[in-house]
DNA sequence: GTCTATATGGAGATAGAC
DNA sequence: GTCTATCTCCATATAGAC
């Protein structure tokens, strides 16, 4: 990160990364500062909240980020297979093929989870239900639709789990695999 | 926990719910010395290792468990089928229908992952094995056996993940049942 | 907007009496 | 084996100069 004129939207995917990486008690503002070049000073201009505001900065990025490349084109595009094609191959780029974890998912598991229980909710309520309109185009009935799609949004955090447990990012790759034979 | 006399034994199992409710951050001594009525002085007793040394025993502790009540019935058993069976009524009884996590998963995502490594990458290549050992015996070919073991274990973890994500234990019920369809 | 210095609290761990 | 008192360290957060 530069080291003077800092943008706050240049710095929340840093520290999307960070959290990542470190979890969100992991991440102390000695990393934080370390990985952003940024002083407290400067961090505590942009995120006054401290660091529960970076999180929350960190979780709207995401949302942001799955709702103009995941869920918007799941739920409004013409060609829901290829959609749900495009997700698959998204979703595989996003966790580097499983070499990420999933931030959100995380959290989840995490004891900050009822800190930003209403972000993770979101964040995986959209996910399912986006994936089910586009699965109701492709011809499946609405309770098989939303059925299968909270097992492929299950399936996706599994294999990160267990890619990351296994040290092995190729479990996340044939999990990808998997799933996106069972959608189309 | 009671105020004299306990035995390491009786500590354990109370750790790991504690660290399961709280992660291994989040269970400071404070917390542990509250749930288990045990002063620091008894804690570092048991424990001279401190923190680090009590998540050991409990990560020994489940994977004893795992092993006597599940993967040691998947590998042994004369009847697989009814094995796999168990495991799924046993491993939706041990998460109590999805309302409890699962410290391994929950340590794998976490930023203490490299300390509990081994551990932790045992538990589940041994759950794997164990499962695809059944299969087999149940007909499946080799190969096949493998990848439907590993896709039920990231499965399970999965919708633990999305279970507490979106605090409906239901979604866990779910996947169990379409796990447990797959496999027999 | 950025920095350094500092306040304050809670963390893990230890000492030593009982 | 158990307790309380204490040590040390590092966390987050703040203050105020530049």
């Amino acid at each position: 990160m530069a080291k003077t004129n800092a943008e706050r939207a240049d710095i929340v995917p840093v520290l999307a990364e960070i959290f990542r990486e470190y979890g969100f008690e992991g991440a102390s503002l000695a990393v934080i500062g370390d990985k952003t070049g940024l002083g407290r000073g400067s961090l505590y201009h942009f995120f006054p909240g401290g660091k529960e505001e970076m999180a929350t900065a960190v979780l709207h990025h995401i949302d942001t980020w799955f709702e103009d490349r995941i869920y918007h084109p799941l739920r409004e595009s013409d060609d829901p297979a290829a959609a749900i094609n495009a997700m698959c191959r998204a979703v595989s780029d996003y966790f580097h093929s499983g070499c990420r974890i999933c931030v959100v998912g995380a959290f989840a598991l995490d004891n900050v989870r009822d800190r930003f229980a209403g972000a993770i909710l979101d964040y995986f309520a959209e996910w399912r239900n986006a994936l089910a309109i586009a699965l109701q185009k492709t011809g499946h009935a609405r309770d098989q639709a939303i059925d299968l799609a909270e097992e492929a949004v299950a399936n996706i955090q599994g294999a990160l789990v267990l890619a990351r447990a296994l040290d092995d990012p190729a479990v996340f790759e044939r999990a990808m695999q998997r799933i996106e034979k069972r959608l189309l």
